[in-house]
RNA sequence: GGGCGGUUAGCUCAGUUGGUUAGAGCGUUGCGUUGACAUCGCAAAGGUCGUAGGUUCGAGUCCUAUACCGCCCA
């Protein structure tokens, strides 16, 4: 027989890397089921992720180790299910985040990308996302993600760009999409247009400027305005008063005249006007503000930019072209000032739209970009959630789904890029028209003529994020794949993308392929620090995930997120919590260490049928329910609950109460050791089977070992449905209805063994009586006689007792009437303990007295309750139940009065 | 302005069909170490579950109002 020699702790440095490549390279990641092989069977259902793909060029943080956790927790259980388990791995080209990086590398050359060209510039990103493009993936796999690695993907591969061409031409084709002149948000610092969803919107402290509108008949009239940009003053159309203002009624239809610039424009009225707010008169900027741009829509007003793309002024600024647009700001209103048109400046806290990246002052202006006509595709992707063909978890961010989608606006697709998918449009230059095709065209559709050119633009990443769960899978081409993965089953992220991502893949999965791209949608919380703030470089409390698995283990931080989280609600993570399950890991790993060693200690064959002691049926009795309730919470997307319950179980029941008892039955031998080790290993190796998508390194590398040591110690022990290839592969444990004898297994050996002993511990430690000190106990019980009996050598061995009397009333003797008590309610017993409490003194009459009045306490609360409607109203078994407890109470409060007088 | 979430032990949080004076981890206090584990064991202290009403035999759990904190949208 071999001897196992197992690290003395759980060394995760010299495992995981061993375990992962183990599993990669036997190919567990590919699902079993494949529709590209002879065997495969169509009729099974698969279970699919398509993973939320990380920017190519970033770098690994707790968000990603997040979903990547619970990803992986999900694909491994439906594994172990043994449901043809497929995850999609790849990374997105993220357009402006990896434009920035090379931008970045140039800057540091003295260089630009208009330096270098778009050609050598293209060229030059692919080189990059060639050399830093796959950090992420192997710091994906470091987390232990079981995805299949042969079809991972990039947005910008031929295959996906094949599919962001076809959608765009479709959408094109159907009308849903089409260029024009509107308000958009433009990104100084990045220059280029980003999307509504690009922009952050923060209160910060600014000025109010109240300045005059002069009249253009040169009465000297004016119309105080109020704005808190005054640089738009410079595009100003119209001033706007409401239709009924007293003050300014007469204005209407003059001509007011800009400042400084002394363009004449019209006094309008629109009833949009807030009267009450600052001078009750509005400057219309309609380029430059989105309600401004409403009003100037309705009332014709002409739309005059005054900025340029890079925010300075341009030539419709007059004298203040070229000029910045907050220097713009000050010069200006210095000149109105000198020219007398200034009333006043007050400070105003206002709303400022920032860039999501650079962070910069966005500027709404009116530019020529392509947008999606979204309102239908809205339409489809809000019904296919209120239908419940998707269903949204947590449930209540369904309602925010709904608000955004029934309010959303026209989407911004055109990016003023280098890096990403190229706008499919051709411009003709004879006959003006527009070519749009699914193949690059050497002629104008129109006109025949050869003269055409690319637009320039490239389009939002999320263009092509959006069609992420088929496109990876092979559309628009009708591959096996496809065919046979598609529509995938759970979609995974994290609900700060929940407009940016998953509603669009929604709109786009019913537009282009029928069909909603998932069944559900599973949305995590944020990972923030320990206090709860939000993870910062700036505030330096930034924890990195490659840190902690270096220094922890990959299997403590899994477990950290995993069971540190309730759907939808953001989790504080702290390294404190990850050393508490890095020690949980070493828990296993120790308990795994015996279980292997108790093998030696059996024979090779039982003698006969096995004779289950009361710790065994404990045990197996939880271990169902456990089971049970793992499964229950499964099916309810209750991931961290059902870690939690495994947890405790495995720590607080079987290491803390099975395992020691184990020990003793060992020593005795023959059967007794052979059922003992079978009970330890079946229940560690069906814990392990629980844990293994939680934590799936140190489960699978002691479950190998556990494996290899049962099958060469030739005890024959099996575990429920046969020792597999490898734990990623084995069965998950199902289910078994509850059967008769559980629940009094488990209650027997907690108001039983566990009672007892609990009492003789705080006993001992209540009378200073160290464990070395051997002690001579009486149990005064009817209800546990005949099981104590068989418990005795328990007892004795944790609790270091020499002698165990057994009674059935209270002795009536002198001696023992001094001895401290303790009250074990569950079965109405009382615990006497051999030792002259009168060298106590009056502390422990006072402890006493003090346990005697908590249980006077309780008899009176169940007498009042069982006198009430409780006992006619409540279900007869929780009747019972509180019956049975207040029996037990009113023999201990009696037994403790006799122990306080004799005191 | 509209919507959503939170408020439970010193700290961070669990607690999904309402069942009877609430749980975990960390921290604190005390005790403990020759073989599974000190990345450990044993025990203890610590909470009127934000506030006020209501429904119910019974409410941390359901309803209403309210305060405070946070997030999203406009």
């Amino acid at each position: 027989m071999t001897k196992f020699e197992l690290a003395k702790a759980y060394d995760f440095q010299a495992t995981e890397k061993r375990i992962y490549e183990f599993w990669e390279k036997s190919g567990y990641f590919q699902p079993t089921n494949d529709p590209n092989k002879p065997d495969f069977d169509p009729t099974k259902k698969p279970f699919v992720i398509s993973i939320p793909p990380p920017n190519v060029t970033g770098k690994l943080h707790l968000g990603h180790a997040m979903f990547i956790s619970m990803e992986d927790l999900m694909i491994r259980h439906a594994r172990m299910k043994g449901i043809p388990a497929l995850w999609v791995p790849g990374s997105d080209h993220a357009g402006i985040a990896t434009q920035l990086q090379v931008e970045k590398m140039l800057a540091e050359q003295g260089k630009t990308r208009d330096d270098v060209g778009r050609e050598e510039f293209e060229r030059l990103t692919w080189a990059w996302k060639e050399e830093y493009g796959s950090h992420i993936q192997f710091q994906i796999r470091r987390l232990g993600a079981s995805c299949d690695w042969t079809r991972e993907r990039f947005t910008l591969d031929q295959g996906l760009s094949v599919a962001v061409r076809e959608a765009f031409v479709r959408l094109y084709e159907k009308g849903l999409i089409y260029r024009g002149p509107r308000l958009i948000n433009w990104s100084p610092k990045l220059r280029t247009a980003v999307s509504d969803l690009e922009v952050e919107y923060s209160e910060e402290n600014g000025t109010l400027y109240y300045f005059q509108y002069r009249l253009a008949d040169g009465s000297g009239d004016f119309i105080p305005v109020a704005t808190t940009r005054p640089e738009t003053i410079l595009g100003d159309t119209a001033v706007a008063v409401h239709p009924e203002d007293e003050r300014y009624k007469k204005y209407i239809g003059k001509s007011v005249l800009v400042p400084m610039l002394g363009r004449a424009i019209p006094v309008i009225a629109d009833d949009y006007v807030d009267r009450a707010f600052g001078t009750g008169a509005l400057k219309i900027t309609p380029a430059h503000d989105p309600h401004d741009y409403e009003i100037g829509i309705n009332h014709h007003l002409p739309m005059i930019n005054v900025l340029n793309q890079d925010a300075t002024i341009n030539e419709n600024g007059g004298a203040y072209q070229g000029l910045d647009r907050f220097k713009c700001r000050k010069k200006l209103w210095a000149d109105m000032q000198a020219a007398g048109l200034v009333v006043k400046e007050e400070p105003y806290k206002l709303t400022v739209p920032r860039s999501q990246r650079g962070g910069e002052i966005v500027e709404p202006l009116i530019s020529t970009q392509w947008f999606v006509k979204i309102k239908p595709l809205a339409e489809a992707a809000l019904k296919a959630v209120e239908d419940g063909q998707i269903r949204i978890i947590p449930d209540y961010f369904t309602k925010v789904y709904y608000n955004w989608l029934e309010n959303i606006q026209d989407w911004c697709i055109s990016r003023q890029l280098w890096w990403g998918h190229r706008i499919p449009v051709w411009y003709c230059d004879d006959c003006s028209e527009v070519t749009v095709a699914r193949e690059d065209p050497d002629r104008c559709a129109h006109c025949g003529s050869t003269h055409i050119h690319q637009d320039e633009d490239v389009l939002d990443t999320w263009f092509s994020s959006g069609l992420w769960p088929f496109s990876t899978l092979g559309w628009p081409e009708e591959t096996p794949d496809y065919s046979y993965f598609y529509p995938t089953t759970i979609l995974e992220t994290g609900y700060d993308i929940l407009f940016f991502w998953v509603a669009r893949m929604i709109m786009d999965g019913i537009e282009f392929t029928g069909k909603p791209p998932f069944e559900i949608v599973y949305l995590h919380g944020l990972v923030r620090d320990e206090k709860g703030q939000k993870m910062s470089k700036t505030k330096g409390n930034v924890i990195d995930p490659l840190t902690v698995m270096d220094t922890l283990g990959t299997d403590a931080l899994r477990f950290t997120l995993l069971v540190g989280s309730t759907p939808g609600k953001d989790t504080n993570l702290s390294i404190k919590k990850v050393e508490a399950n890095r020690n949980f890991a070493n828990k296993v790993w120790n308990a795994g260490r015996f279980v292997i060693s108790a093998l030696e200690k059996a024979p090779a064959k039982p003698a006969a049928e096995p004779q289950w002691t009361g710790a065994d049926e404990f045990i197996h009795a939880r271990m169902r329910a456990v089971v049970r309730d793992v499964n229950h919470l499964f099916d309810n997307f209750q991931y961290g609950e059902a870690g939690r319950q495994i947890y405790d179980f495995f720590w607080s029941e079987f290491a803390d109460w099975y395992i020691e008892v184990a020990k003793l039955q060992l020593e005795e031998g023959g059967d007794r050791a052979y059922y003992t080790a079978q009970t330890l290993v079946r229940v560690l190796e069906k814990c392990l089977r629980l844990l293994h998508p939680f934590t799936p390194f140190v489960t699978e590398e002691l479950w190998q070992n556990l494996k290899k040591a049962v099958l060469e110690n030739g005890t024959g022990i099996m575990v429920d449905a046969g020792w597999t290839e490898a734990l990623i592969m084995a069965h998950w444990p199902e289910s078994a209805i509850e059967e008769e004898w559980e629940k009094p297994a488990i209650q027997a050996f907690q108001s039983g063994v566990v009672e007892v002993v609990k009492a003789i511990r705080t006993l001992r430690l209540d009378n200073k009586v160290a464990f070395r000190d051997a002690v001579e106990i009486t149990l005064v019980t009817s209800a546990l006689k005949d099981r104590l009996a068989k418990d005795l050598p328990i007892i004795n061995a944790l609790c270091n007792v020499s002698k165990v009397n057994i009674v059935d009333s209270m002795p009536q003797d002198e001696q023992i009437s001094h001895y401290p008590t303790a009250a074990l309610p569950s079965s109405g017993s009382t615990l006497l303990f051999h030792l002259n409490a009168l060298a106590q003194g009056s502390e422990k009459r006072e402890q006493l007295e003090k346990e005697l009045l908590n249980i006077v306490g309780q008899v009176e609360r169940l007498e009042k309750l069982l006198g009430s409607d409780f006992s006619q109203k409540a279900p007869a078994a929780v009747v019972q139940k509180e019956r049975e407890k207040l029996i037990a109470f009113q023999e201990t409060a009696e037994k403790l009065k006799v122990q306080i007088n004799v005191l």
